[in-house]
DNA sequence: TACCATTCTGACCCATGTTGTCAGGTATCA
DNA sequence: TGATACCTGACAACATGGGTCAGAATGGTA
């Protein structure tokens, strides 16, 4: 029962172009090493955000990647779906189940979905972007299984 | 974001154990082919669950499994816990992150979490089992992802 | 126009976890 | 004593996740 490294490492680029001054757009490679997110890794990342319309990239010479739009009106829910898919907790939910009526477990699952979905639905980036600087004033090295 | 078919297997397998008349142990393998589980894997499972303690077993000739308390006293928390480990959303849960102070991402985890928790610890073994009659009289044959 | 920075895309590799299977051991009852 | 059924550990096949790499496409800049 877990979300990937690729919610982790979106979450933390998302909010490290929040707190980027100005609508200037950010090279990915810049946050990949403020981050320690291996950066051919966080390309993938970002163009999934982008094709989710969450960030909007320039190409070219200094070009890079910003907020699509303000970071009060992303929420982390679109976040993780945008890099993980959408939250379906088990095989067996009520329209995929071979049970026309659905099994009781269909029912948990459906409100296991509902209960993730509406705790990620509660964080806007904006807030996340708050509570980081709130956190530290150091730099962010939030580094989770890295391999050596 | 999902939940193995353990869990799945397990909630259905103990859905069967509770509307079983008596308190007379089960065969697995009668569980098994009326749910269209693998047998052996079943078994496996079936273990961990008395591991937890929250099914009792009998060894030899008509010997199985029967729960090891009512059913209204086991939540699907309990079950889903004992089948895959605890409910931990990422890596970068507030203990394990390298920063001391944890990072703004912790604290989405730590709540989707607890809410999945709260979700799960919602559901009664009891409620299950009722639930399951009320939607169907035929034999349940709930079964996700069988290959072929 | 030529060059460079940067995104974009797809293919690929490796480690790990999931879903089983199998063989044999052990306890209990008839 | 034999049949039944749990118990345990090893193992195999497959899917997924995490990450790398090469190269193409695009757009600023000199």
């Amino acid at each position: 029962m877990r979300l990937s490294a690729r919610s982790e490492y979106g979450l933390l680029a998302l909010v490290d172009l929040t707190t980027a001054p100005g609508g200037s757009p950010v090279a990915a490679r810049e946050i990949a090493e403020r981050r320690g997110i291996p950066p051919a890794f966080l390309e993938q990342l970002l163009a999934d955000l982008r094709r989710a319309g969450i960030v909007r990239s320039t190409r070219g010479a200094h070009g890079g990647f910003a907020l699509a739009r303000g970071a009060s009106a992303i929420t982390a829910l679109e976040i993780v779906e945008a890099l993980e898919g959408p939250i379906v907790p088990s095989v067996c939910m009520p329209n995929e189940c071979d049970r026309e009526g659905g099994c009781a477990a269909a029912t948990v699952w459906t409100d296991v979905a509902g209960a993730v979905r509406d705790a990620l639905g509660g964080f806007t980036l904006a807030r996340l972007a708050e509570d980081q600087s709130r956190l530290d004033r150091a730099p962010l090295t939030c580094t989770p299984r890295r391999n050596t």
